[in-house]
DNA sequence: GTCGGAAGAGGTATTTATTCCTGTTCGACC
DNA sequence: GGTCGAACAGGAATAAATACCTCTTCCGAC
C-alpha cells in the first residue's frame, strides 16, 4: 500500500525530524521550496498530486534517510540495536463527508474499497504517554476523565495543543500562542482564562497533545 | 536510499513474481502498457526517467504487493495497516495532576516509577477506522483537518460521541442524548445546533467515536 | 512595534511522465 | 510457414509535476 496520504505524511514527518518545513525541506533537497506546498497536494478539481519519486529520491539523500524508515516500515533484520519503534498503529483514514456515498464498506461494514488511507495512532515517537484529565477547568474541550495522548518533547508550532509542566509542579493543558527563546504564550483551552506568559527557564518539559478521548 | 535503478528492477520483479512482462503488468494495473518500456527509461539525451508515485500505487494495488516487499524490504507488517504485535507497546497513562509530582519520569524523561497504568486502546479485531473532519460545524470540538477515530457498531451509551451514517447517505457527528428502539436522539456537538431525532430504521450505521486529534 | 527572512498560497511557464499511436519483433499455436 | 496477440521501440500529443515568480502572512529577533 502506498497512498497518496502517506507519501505526504512521511513527507512531513521527514521535515519535522529534521527540524525543518516542507518549503526548508525542499530547498534543502535543491529543489524549489513551494514543492510541496499543502496548497499544491490536490488540485482545485480534487485531483491528487503524487510527488515524483526524483523528488522522494532527493529528499531522501539531502537528510541521509533509508526508504524504509522514511515509509515507516519495520525493518526486523536490521536488527542494529535500534529501540522499538514507538506506538502506533496504521487505521484507515476516510474523510468523513465521503463516508456517506457507497463503496467504502465490505458486506461486514468493515473498510474496503479505493479511497482509504491511513494514519498513524497514536502517533509515532519515543515519548508517548496519556494523561487523564480531572477537573472541568479544560472544557468543553477536555471533560474530567477524559485520557490525552502526549508525545513529550515533540515539535511544538503555534497553534498546538500542548501539556506543560512548571519547575514548580504545575502542569497544564494549553494552546501555543507564541514562542521565543525565552518565553511562550500558554493560551487556554477555556476561552474564559486568560493567555498567560512562562519563562522557558520555568517549563520542565512541554509535550504536544495527539489525540483525546472521546 | 531510493535510486532510479532500484524503482526500474522492483518494477520488472515485481511483474515477474506476478507472471507478467512489464507491459502486461502496467496493463494490470490500468496504465498504457508502453509505460515501463526499457526503451523510455533513459532518454536519448541520458536523462533517467522516474516512474511516477501513482503509477507504482497502482502497480501495488494491482498485484496486491505491500510497498516495503516492492522495495525489498523486509516488512513483518500484516493485515490492513497492522504492525506487527512486537512493535505495539502499550501507551503508560497517569493522572494529570500527578504527572506534576515528582518520580514520574526518568532522568531521560521517559515514564518511569508507580503510578503509570496503561491505556486502553481498541482491539485488533475491532472494526475501527479513522474519519478526516471538513467544514468547521463541530468546532470547537473538532475543527477542520481533525481526525476523529471511530469504532463501528460498538456497544453506545447515552452521551456518548457517535459518527451516525443515514440511509441516505448522511454522516454526522453527535452527541447520543436518548435512545430507544426506535428512535435516537442526537445532539449537536455545536450547542447552536438543535437536537435530533432520527429513526433507528433510518441509521445505516453508527459507530463511537474514541479518540480525536488535536 | 518594526524589520527581515521564511513559509505558504496561488498563478504561469517549463519540464517530464504517461498516453496514444504506429510499426516491428517475438513467441505460441495451428 | 502463416497467423495472431503480446511485447517492445519510438515519436507525437497530452497530462501532470516542478520551477519560477509574485504576493501575503507568519514568526522570531531586536
Amino acid at each position: 500500500m502506498l497512498s497518496h496520504g502517506r507519501i505526504w505524511e512521511a513527507i512531513d514527518r521527514l521535515a519535522a525530524d529534521n527540524n525543518l518545513s516542507a518549503s526548508g525541506l525542499a530547498r534543502k533537497a535543491g529543489l524549489d521550496p513551494t514543492t510541496f506546498n499543502r496548497s499544491k497536494r490536490v488540485a482545485a478539481d480534487g485531483r491528487e498530486r503524487w510527488p515524483s519519486t526524483e523528488s522522494l529520491s532527493k529528499i531522501l539523500v539531502a537528510t541521509g534517510t533509508e526508504i524504509g524508515d522514511f515509509l515507516g516500515i519495520l525493518d526486523v533484520h536490521r536488527g542494529f540495536g535500534e529501540p522499538a519503534a514507538a506506538s502506533f498503529r496504521g487505521v484507515p483514514l476516510l474523510g468523513l463527508a465521503q463516508a456517506g456515498a457507497g463503496g467504502f464498506f465490505d458486506d461486514a461494514g468493515f473498510p474496503a474499497g479505493r479511497g482509504w488511507e491511513e494514519v498513524e495512532f497514536p502517533g509515532r515517537g519515543e515519548n508517548v504517554f496519556a494523561l487523564q484529565v480531572s477537573g472541568d477547568s479544560m472544557m468543553p474541550l477536555y471533560r474530567a476523565g477524559d485520557t490525552i495522548i502526549v508525545a513529550r518533547d515533540a515539535r511544538v508550532n503555534r497553534g498546538d495543543r500542548v501539556v506543560v509542566k512548571t519547575r514548580d509542579g504545575e502542569v497544564m493543558a494549553k494552546v501555543v500562542q507564541r514562542k521565543t527563546l525565552k518565553l511562550v504564550e500558554l493560551a487556554s483551552l477555556n476561552p474564559a482564562h486568560p493567555v498567560r506568559s512562562v519563562a522557558v527557564a520555568e517549563i520542565e518539559w512541554m509535550g504536544r497533545i495527539l489525540w483525546a478521548s472521546q
